[in-house]
DNA sequence: AGCACGCCGACT
DNA sequence: GTCGGCGTGCTC
């Protein structure tokens, strides 16, 4: 973070040069001149000239001198000279630091929307004349009738609104009946009100509330972690934080992962502060991601709710931020520059030297030492709304209670959902699994159905009667005649998917309305929320759905959830598969039940007696996190030590797994430092491209970065091989 | 990221 | 004989 300790302004003499940062992979800033005579500061937005083109670019510091003057170019400073904020700048560096990134290439998730910083175009708006022509046609006299009411349209809505044509606009306005007012080019950003509906708190949201508000106040950074159980009420409670920094006049970032910024999200913010949030995610339109890089850079979008490249937006007075649901494993961005966006939104207030909410029911084992230890404020809700109970737990172990071979649901989950059915309330079943089968295998061969771009199996959709790579969507229809053998009609579809259960079930009970929900069978926010209605209009009885049923929504009438296979996902060497599967287990648990009348949750597993399973039981999640906890400190594993997972990837096989040997082979040798690999990685061939992948484990004294930066500067790779690092990894894949 | 330069297959 | 495939390399 040296570049942090350059003086805010560089006063700079006459024939000033300095370092100039383009959003491009490039090793680093490269030099310019600027307009003599001008202050210059870091963060100062330039046009330069690079090779052929113009490009954006930011001063970043000064110049590094390796260049002759003569080759310098000039790099203009925008229009009106905005700068970007200070600590903006320091975090790009840190970022980049931290996960080894060019920092061009963090800098241009930054400048997000190239053109975000062009003159602002005025449009024209069009209002009524002082004076109409003598002879007025019924097109006219329909745009005259419409404009009496004051308003002011553009020429495109004037035409739609009084359904006329074109040509009938452009002739009024050049007879003079319609006069052009300018416009600003954008609606501007509402305010959000921090006193426009007062939620009532409960004590304990109270004294957490308290406890931020105090924080946000003393214009700190400090890190809290949120820790409620379902239906304790987090989010009007960090609402609460959002309004002190609204009093205080500062600007606040909410991180979402991207799945939960819903409109039951943007609709609780608007009850409670009046008016919608700015929003900041992936399928935002060029313009109106424009319009809100520029608000929140001017200070007029006061509150952004956004997925995890909200992060690098160009807040000047960022007093708050929020990442709710601060366990999920989406907030880690696995393309281009691999990060972690919770742990950077942490890196994002101590550089803006604000407080940072970490908010969650079942927080990940990081936060939850960090909280625990004293590093990080402790705010516990620990109990649910109207005092809900929360559901009973049971386990049905899958090794005594068989149904009949190739069915899943077993008789103690069959009987649950007879007698729920017959009360007249509604089920869910739960399965983290797409599709028909996971498997399709030769009864006479044994082959098993794989995608030949991935070592993976190709998932049965038998709606669509096809078998689809669920890693790079390829399809083929389900063979009549093995492929390795020939004999007809051989393929039989192993395991169950959300289909399969959804078949099983409909045999059993023909008359209960059933509905699948996976990202298959709901194509968009509008069919999810015609789902989630359906559910609460009791047109449905039973939900078969997938982890999309497992986040947020609650729906007051069901009182049985049935998870089906709960020993998904166990697989080995992932140090962070317990922990996913406790949150997920414990996220669909609290789908259950309603205020006057408990839920009941049955699991079905293989290992009852495993500490994920008991902890679901007994509802004792300290027990699993102290065990958690320690099993990780006995493996060195994340937080008592550090991870970087090394990926070498390219379509000559033979030229990656050169790579990694060599690879291995010139790792230098260090204290606390080891180096595991190269081993296939989990799918060793993905999308064509074969992976291979090594492991760094350090000690938490370690800076891994720099022994990286170290052994990789050694070593050239053969070109046909592509590396990839990623920090800190929470998958192995 | 672009856009050049630079060496090997099917065409006016 | 060329037009053009995109592999590698450079841009202050």
């Amino acid at each position: 973070m040296k570049d942090a300790a350059l003086k805010p302004a560089l006063a700079l003499g006459p024939a000033p040069r300095a370092g100039v940062l383009l959003p491009f992979p490039l090793p680093g800033p490269y030099d310019y001149k600027l307009p003599s005579g001008m202050e210059v500061s870091r963060g100062l937005l330039v046009t330069a000239p690079l090779g052929p083109r113009e490009s954006l670019g930011v001063v970043w510091g000064e110049a590094e001198g390796a260049v002759g003057d003569n080759r310098l170019r000039l790099a203009v400073p925008l229009e009106g000279e905005p700068v970007l904020p200070a600590d903006l700048c320091d975090f790009v560096d840190w970022v980049a630091d931290y996960t080894l990134t060019p920092k061009g290439l963090v800098l241009a998730m930054a400048l997000r929307s190239r053109q975000a910083l062009m003159a602002e175009s005025p449009r024209t708006a069009y209002a009524l004349g002082p004076a109409l022509p003598a002879k007025l046609t019924l097109p006219r006299r329909r745009i005259a009738d419409l404009m009496k009411d004051g308003l002011v349209r553009s020429a495109a809505s004037i035409a739609e609104e009084a359904n006329v044509g074109a040509g009938v606009v452009r002739g009024l306005i050049a007879a003079g009946a319609l006069v052009p007012v300018a416009m600003p080019e954008f609606a501007p950003v509402p305010r959000p009100d921090a006193d426009f509906a007062r939620a009532v708190l409960s004590l304990d949201q109270e004294a957490a509330a308290r406890s931020l508000k105090a924080q946000i106040a003393s214009r700190r950074f400090a890190v809290s972690l949120l820790d409620g159980v379902t239906g304790s009420g987090k989010t009007e409670t960090y609402f609460e934080a959002v309004a002190e920094a609204l009093r205080q006049n500062r600007q606040v970032l909410i991180l979402l992962p991207e799945i939960a910024l819903t409109v039951q999200f943007l609709d609780r913010f608007s009850e409670r502060f009046g008016v919608r949030p700015a929003e900041w995610h992936s399928d935002l339109s060029q313009r109106e991601r424009r319009r809100i890089w520029r608000a929140v850079l001017r200070g007029e979008a006061r509150v952004v709710v956004g997925a995890r490249s909200a992060l690098f937006l160009p807040f000047a007075e960022l007093g708050l931020v929020v990442v709710d649901e601060e366990h999920e494993q989406a907030y880690k961005q696995e393309e281009g520059p691999i990060y972690h966006a919770r742990d950077m939104a942490v890196v994002r207030a101590r550089l803006a030297k604000c407080p940072v909410v970490l908010a969650s029911a079942t927080p990940s084992l990081e936060s939850y030492v960090n909280a625990t230890g004293g590093r990080y404020a402790h705010l516990k809700l620990p109990r649910r709304h109207n005092n809900a109970t929360m559901p009973e737990v049971r386990l049905v172990d899958l090794t005594r209670e068989r149904g009949e071979p190739g069915t899943f649901l077993s008789p103690p989950l069959r009987d649950a959902l007879a007698r729920t059915l017959g009360a007249g309330e509604q089920a869910m079943l739960f399965l983290n699994r797409r599709g028909y089968a996971p498997l399709t295998l030769c009864e006479a061969c044994g082959h098993k159905m794989t995608c030949p771009h991935c070592a993976a199996w190709l998932v049965e959709h038998r709606y669509r009667s096809r078998l689809i790579c669920h890693h790079c969507g390829f399809d083929t229809a389900v063979p009549a005649h093995c492929p390795q053998c020939a004999t007809p009609s051989s393929l039989i579809a192993c395991g169950p998917g959300v289909e399969r259960v959804a078949e099983e079930f409909a045999l059993a009970f023909p008359t209960a309305r059933v509905a699948i929900a996976s990202s298959d069978t709901l194509q968009g926010p509008d069919e999810t929320q015609a789902a989630i209605r359906a559910m609460n209009k009791r047109e449905t009885d039973v939900l078969i759905g997938t982890q999309i049923v497992a986040k947020g929504h609650h729906f007051p009438q069901l009182t049985l959830v049935g998870v089906v296979d709960a020993d998904l996902g166990g697989s080995d060497g992932d140090l962070r598969a317990r922990e996913r599967t406790f949150q997920l287990l414990h996220q669909v648990s609290g789908r259950a039940g309603r205020a006057d009348k408990p839920g009941l949750v049955l699991i079905q597993t293989r290992n009852p007696k495993d500490a994920v399973m008991q902890a679901l039981v007994m509802s004792d999640r300290d027990a699993f996190y102290a065990q958690e906890r320690l099993m990780r400190e006995r493996a060195q594993a994340p937080p008592f030590g550090r991870l970087a997972a090394i990926i070498l990837s390219g379509v000559q096989g033979d030229a990656v797994r050169e790579a990694g040997r060599l690879l291995a082979r010139s790792a230098p040798a260090a204290r606390g430092v080891k180096v595991w690999g190269p081993t296939p990685a989990f799918y060793a061939l993905l999308r064509g491209q074969t992976r291979e992948r090594l492991l760094v484990q350090a000690e938490r004294s370690v800076d891994i970065q720099a022994y990286l930066r170290t052994w990789l500067g050694r070593v050239h790779l053969a070109n046909a091989v592509r590396l990839s690092l990623d920090i800190d990894p929470v998958s192995f894949f």
